[in-house]
DNA sequence: TATATACGGTACTGTTGAGTTTCGGATATT
DNA sequence: AATATCCGAAACTCAACAGTACCGTATATA
């Protein structure tokens, strides 16, 4: 969190003005950025105002000053707090093939879910160009949790002699998002099921060396 | 081109306005397309400003406005005329098996216009994501005459045998440029020579069912 | 030569939005 | 109770920018 926090102890009694007064509903802060990452979704950084935000999540400017510096800062904590609430842990999949895995990973909650981040991170592309710090937070809190599961689930294949283990996991397990971002951004079609499916079996199963879907 | 063109030959006489007085100089148009382009793929759609333009391409502001409505159509045509300049028709490599095609595709200069035209992209990403027509001239413009070679080449390979005819071309021919946009725009690296030919031996051939690159 | 338009440049207008301040009311400490 | 800070809401300041208008000059037609 990069936000002001007035709120540091007084170790030196001379400071009065640390304990007194109404304290900062923090529960609040989740709501706000959750508001921040829908207008961002709706209309991408340089669209969105600090009364948009503040509208969306019943709050005033003010409160939204109060927390965050800037509205450059209240982005970067929004899309950092996306990391959180994103994959399950190590509660993947595990039925024993890798076509398995990867076709038990496409559920609609996860689909929804990513659409929805990838609409986010178009919001924030022309910054990402020009900011590291932003692209590292968008990274990390986007794609990166998508792209270690699929390592996850092919370095376990390649550990029960599935796949050859001098696959390039590192560039396969990039595949699908990358592909999933043109698709959705620039197409504008749905990443649906049935293209997801395809990915697996007509690029990512034959790569590895698995020519035929295990089921017709 | 969507300039508003004062310049429809007056078959009515009475129409007194339309021979009379300087002409306007269209040499200069792509000059301020190109202008705007390079604008554009430093500050964004956003960032850039109408003054920028004619700034860097040495033109009066009424100059721009004279041509283009608004600043939205001037990047409509910006983007558009990208097209023009891009890949070579139907000169493309033909060096007799799809690895020899593919690594041939891989020239400095290719290389250089791609990182280019991905910066423009991200630019213009938030309005992408918004208006389809936009969507559509970025795709047009940037993607799709890499992702036309590739299918071009991967074709060829399948009329003389060297892959199988059921291979998904359509997706395989849209992996190169998906992966090096999100190489670019987020993980901020080079998409060199490297890069590309893991590509293609990692991903693509294995993908076609072929295992090994032909030279070691 | 007279007229009409384009040119580059500059000044202007109007709007939008980031960030600040102020308000009445709520909630905490002392 | 007194005080200090929070809250949502609204008014405000200030800078940036799209778009327009005008300048003196250049270049075309008639």
């Amino acid at each position: 969190m990069t936000q002001l926090d007035t709120a540091a102890p007084p170790s030196d009694p001379s400071d009065v003005s640390a304990k007194l007064g109404r304290k900062r509903d923090h529960t609040r802060d989740p709501e706000i950025l959750a508001a921040a990452l829908e207008v961002l979704a709706e209309t991408g950084y340089d669209g969105m105002t600090i009364d948009m935000v503040a509208a969306r999540a019943r709050a005033g400017k003010a409160t939204l000053y109060r927390r965050w510096a800037s509205k450059g800062e209240l982005v970067i904590d929004a899309v950092a707090c996306m990391k959180k609430t994103d994959l399950d842990l190590a509660a993947l999949p595990d039925t024993g093939t890798l076509r398995g895995d990867l076709v038990a990973m496409i559920i609609p909650h996860s689909i929804d879910d990513g659409e929805r981040k990838l609409k986010i991170m178009a919001g924030l592309m022309s910054m990402i160009s020009r900011d590291p710090q932003l692209a590292d937070a968008a990274n990390a809190a986007i794609v990166e949790p998508r792209a270690e599961a699929n390592r996850m689930l092919m370095r376990r294949a390649v550990e029960r002699a599935e796949i050859p283990a001098d696959c390039d996991i590192e560039t396969l397990s990039l595949i699908a998002p990358s592909m999933a971002a043109y698709r959705v951004l620039i197409l504008r079609k749905p990443v649906d099921r049935t293209f997801l499916v395809s990915l697996i079996d007509g690029v990512i199963l034959p790569a590895v060396g698995l020519r035929s879907p295990p089921e017709a």
